[in-house]
DNA sequence: AGAGTTGAGGTTTTT
DNA sequence: CCTCAACTCT
């Protein structure tokens, strides 16, 4: 379990106990004091700025026994300052005082994916005080009063504020935790606790000297070799100040903080422990100056770059990116080959030149295309520049640049770190390679761990050619090890990944693993249905299967290629009764729109978010009222919300729907469009409805879910950066941005408190990575689904671009693309310690043959192949059941009705928002009622690269 | 036998 | 938006 969550719980033990001692929580300054007093510690108060406090609020010193903070504030927020140092002496922080600076009573228990938060993922000092933070929320209101308050007692957050004393914000945000947030149990045993390490692993964490590279296969312990190399470091009395550890994700550094930090907590502070981004952030702050940049610069990310490219597209003059209905796109694509340009330190005019160099060569069109790239990239850095604005790309790419061209910086930084390790280092490209050997350029005392097989981000430029090269070209000289055991499965499925592993193409032949485990006793299998349908079926009967072997829903995870599958299944699994955890698009769910229709009525003219708000149970409205009400206020210029203080005046309104109207107005009462977004859904959640309390006692799992959304959701919308105009309209656009650029995605990531709910995990086989489980299940596994046929990118990367890459751009890309399909699968694999099952459909649903894929034959002979008949049939989904209707006269469409239906239907989900109508549907003629005209035409095939690639095999 | 048509299936990922 | 299976047409 997380310190976070620790700290928690150790804070609500000591209400408890205050409590019991007869201390009156309700007086929110002598009950912090009180505690402060039975631990010995005096509190007293400094003026504020005061230089004890050294910019602090409060500070805790050990040894005096001394609690100081500020004379400022609120009895509540003083009480808050004194049960913020509690936390430090509590959680043992006896070290050198160090005061606290930011504290915030409100603050979520984790951070949203927003801006430099992203990167940052705060150092390890900063997360101390955000679990400080929470210490004392908990201290002073823990989540399991709060909540008794609010659902037993009916106390509103408001009215529990009020008698505490406290600012609303900090008990609505309590109350969200406490009633959305999955009850966390107490620390399950011990797993996998310390084993030794083997010969192999103690070989590479004491090798000394030249660069290094260990290979390790999944299951082989990396991390525990790379930790334990740190301690050996330390243990030879290397100033932890002198290691850089390098990780790819900021999953992965926090992990290996937390490692460090559970042997050595004052190392794991001295330590730079972090992700390449972040770090590079760290040097673009240091040296700004150099790099003619403010000191701390926004990141501008995908939304924002794609919305100030938009104004400036029209100007360039632009051929074959021109003008498609709808810019956005072909923008978003055009960052994506920007971005990956600068995963190989190309900048905007070494792109140009690249491209003249295929316009020189006779590349025609591709070399016209890339110089129109060329144009966009270098405009894209201007404006980024004048807004002072850093990307993703430029928190690597301008450290390497300043590096490779500053000899004395790079002298100054060379010198700083003696020992540099990296985590994953399948996963690096090379702008990350060139800032190490920037680093280290002889390699001395660099060592990563990595597995070419596992590498599965070929899309940002990571590729087994990082790993193939280094010691030859990267870093001569280097050396490598190898761990060969895997503790993670049983040999069944050990044998199984390994037969697979010899023939891939990544990371060379061999890399065969020996299984440490005893024989499970069940090889992996195989199961064959017939129908897609029938997938889904023979996969919740296999769930429930190794549940009654004593399997819980929780310890089994469902592996898919892509997040839309990934969804049609989770649901279909729930309709066959089987707990999924899997929140899918946070904005197609049904409970966030709700919430979204809701803060639309507070900005919108016609209130069409009304049609949504009349279907919850709060302010239920006939479809007939609300269509009354929205034709009045067609009919009628109103401003919004005007409207509802005038209800009489709606004609044919019901007595039931004015009821629910007068309700809704009482919900919005004393907000505007200027009012925050998240005050006003908190009034409505906790003050003036009761959806969040009447949501956190469902026993249902899938209201589990749907509690995690919206508490997701708030934290979202908490998190908005303040701006120009209407926070609320602000929101809703930046969410409809989000959704037509895909960039909702990061919202996906399940929060930590979540791990614990007893559901089957859906999860892409991307998002698996680094994870394991004892059951594992791989649906679709078909020849077009796992080596399946990715697409060419939309802006082809020019000639030359990537480097050590020979032939076409488009060959590198082709060939990335399937090594990366097997490392996919290998990756999926490996997943599983106890159980593994694959599944296909061996037909498609109008029952034409759907060939399985040519990756199990791979597998070798330990894959035990059955065909299955499941146990019943797959109930049909509530939306997929027909309307009945009728209709008088002759039935006539127009044209554009047509093309909207047409457009709607055969758009796959993920592209329902993100474009209008086909150009095609336009062309169409207003009132057009021959329908055989409407057939869209298709394209004359050309003999382009990406159409028969088996000539070029 | 090969060209063309139709329907169904698949289209990820992080900082 | 591309690919495959299975069909029809010549």
């Amino acid at each position: 379990m997380d310190a976070v969550e620790l700290a928690r719980q150790a804070a609500a033990r000591l209400h408890t106990q205050a409590v019991e001692k007869g201390h009156d929580p309700w007086r929110p300054y002598a009950f912090a004091k009180a505690e402060a007093e039975r631990r010995g510690l005096d509190v007293e108060v400094a003026a504020k700025g005061a230089a004890v406090l050294d910019g602090g609020r409060a500070v805790f010193v050990a040894r005096d026994d001394l609690i100081l903070h500020e004379d400022a504030g609120t009895p509540f927020e003083r009480a808050f300052l004194v049960a913020h140092e509690i936390g430090h002496a509590e959680l043992g922080d006896d070290g050198d005082p160090t005061p606290s600076r930011e504290i915030d009573p409100a603050r979520p228990a984790e951070a949203s994916p927003v801006g430099l938060d992203r990167v940052v993922d705060y150092g390890r000092k900063q997360r101390r005080e955000v679990q400080m933070d929470l210490f004392a929320r908990e201290f002073l209101l823990p989540r399991s009063v709060a909540r008794r308050l609010h659902v037993e007692e009916g106390l509103s957050a408001t009215a529990i504020a009020e008698r505490l004393g406290a600012p609303f914000a900090m008990v609505a945000q309590q109350l969200f935790d406490a009633l959305l947030l999955p009850v966390i149990e107490l620390p399950a045993a011990e797993e996998n606790a310390a084993r030794d390490l083997n010969p192999e692993q103690i070989v590479a964490a004491a090798h000394r000297g030249r660069a290094y590279l260990l290979e390790a296969g999944p299951g082989t312990g990396k991390t525990q070799t790379l930790a334990a190399r740190i301690e050996g470091l330390l243990a030879d009395v290397v100033n932890p100040r002198r290691i850089l550890v390098l990780t790819f994700s900021n999953k992965a550094a926090r992990e290996m903080a937390e490692r460090i930090a559970a042997k050595n907590k004052d190392a794991a502070v001295a330590m730079w422990i972090g992700t390449f981004h972040a770090f590079g952030l760290d040097l673009i702050r240091r040296f700004h100056q150099e790099l003619g940049l403010p000191k701390d610069p926004r990141l501008m990310d995908r939304t924002e770059a794609v919305d100030r490219l938009e104004d400036v597209f029209p100007g360039l003059g632009l051929v074959h990116y021109q003008n498609l209905s709808d810019p956005t796109q072909i923008i978003a694509d055009m960052l994506a080959a920007i971005s990956r340009a600068k995963d190989e330190v190309v900048d905007a005019k070494r792109y140009a030149e690249l491209a003249e160099d295929m316009r020189v060569a006779g590349a025609g069109e591709a070399a016209e295309r890339a110089a129109e790239v060329a144009l966009v990239y270098d405009r894209y850095e201007k404006l980024k520049h004048e807004a002072h604005c850093v990307d993703f790309g430029d928190l690597v790419s301008l450290p390497v640049r300043l590096l490779e061209t500053h000899e004395a910086i790079r002298a100054h930084l060379q010198a700083e770190y003696d020992h540099v390790l990296v985590d994953e280092y399948q996963d690096v490209n090379r702008s990350s390679v060139r800032l190490l050997a920037a680093l280290r350029p002889d390699g001395q005392n660099l060592w990563a761990v990595g597995d070419a097989k596992q590498s599965i981000y070929r899309f940002r430029g990571a590729s087994s050619f990082n790993m193939a090269r280094f010691g030859t070209d990267d870093f001569p000289g280097g050396e490598r090890g190898r761990l060969t055991r895997n503790y993670r499965s049983v040999p069944e499925i050990v044998d199984a990944f390994s037969a697979f592993a010899a023939k891939m193409k990544a990371g060379g032949g061999g890399g065969g693993l020996v299984a440490e485990r005893g024989r499970g006793g069940h090889p992996p299998e195989h199961r064959a249905v017939a129908t897609p349908a029938q997938q889904t079926v023979a996969l919740a009967d296999a769930i429930e299967e190794m549940r009654a072997g004593g399997v819980r829903y929780r310890d089994q995870a469902v592996l898919c290629t892509g997040n839309e599958k990934l969804s049609t299944l989770g649901h279909e699994l729930e309709r066959l009764g089987i707990p999924v955890l899997f929140l899918g698009s946070l904005f197609e769910r049904d409970e966030v729109k709700d919430l979204l229709a809701f803060l639309s009525i507070l900005v919108d003219r016609r209130a069409m978010g009304l049609t949504r708000v009349a279907c919850s149970p709060e302010f239920p409205m006939s479809l007939g009222d609300v269509g009354a009400v929205l034709d009045h206020l067609r009919g009628n210029e109103t401003t919004p919300l005007a409207w509802l203080n005038a209800i009489d005046r709606i004609a044919e309104l019901s007595a039931d729907g004015a009821a629910a109207l007068r309700r809704l107005s009482t919900a919005l009462a004393g907000f505007d469009a200027g009012a925050s977004p998240w005050t006003v859904l908190a009034t409505l959640l906790l003050d003036r409805t009761r959806i969040a309390a009447r949501l956190s006692v469902s026993a249902d799992v899938i209201d589990r879910g749907r509690c995690i959304a919206l508490w997701q959701l708030l934290n979202f919308v908490r998190a908005q950066p303040s701006g120009r105009g209407q926070p609320v309209v602000r929101l809703l656009d930046g969410v409809r941005r989000l959704v037509r650029l895909g960039d909702e995605r990061d919202l996906r990531q399940l929060p930590a408190a979540a791990q614990g709910i007893d559901a089957v995990r859906l999860m892409t086989i991307h998002g698996a990575k680094g994870l394991e489980f004892p059951v594992v299940h791989l649906p679709g596994m078909n020849a077009d689904t796992l080596p399946g046929n990715p697409r060419a990118p939309a802006c082809p990367p020019p000639n030359g671009l990537v480097e050590g890459a020979t032939g076409s751009s488009l060959d590198v890309v082709r060939v990335g693309q399937a090594e990366e399909q097997e490392c996919l699968f290998y990756v999926a694999q490996s997943r599983a310690r106890d159980r593994l099952f694959l599944y296909c459909p061996t037909q498609k649903s109008n029952g034409t043959n759907r060939p399985e894929s040519p990756f199990l034959a791979r597998m070798g002979s330990g894959l035990a192949r059955k065909s299955v008949t499941p146990s019943r049939p797959l109930p049909e989904a509530p939306e997929d059941r027909a309307i009945a209707w009728t209709y008088e006269g002759k039935l006539s469409f127009t044209g554009p009705q047509m093309a909207l239906y047409e457009c709607v239907r055969s758009a796959p989900p993920y592209r329902r928002h993100s474009r209008g109508p086909a150009p095609w549907c336009r062309a169409l003629a207003p009132h057009t009622q021959d329908c055989s005209s409407l057939r869209r035409p298709r394209r004359q095939p050309e003999h382009g690269y990406w159409r028969n690639r088996r000539s070029h095999q």
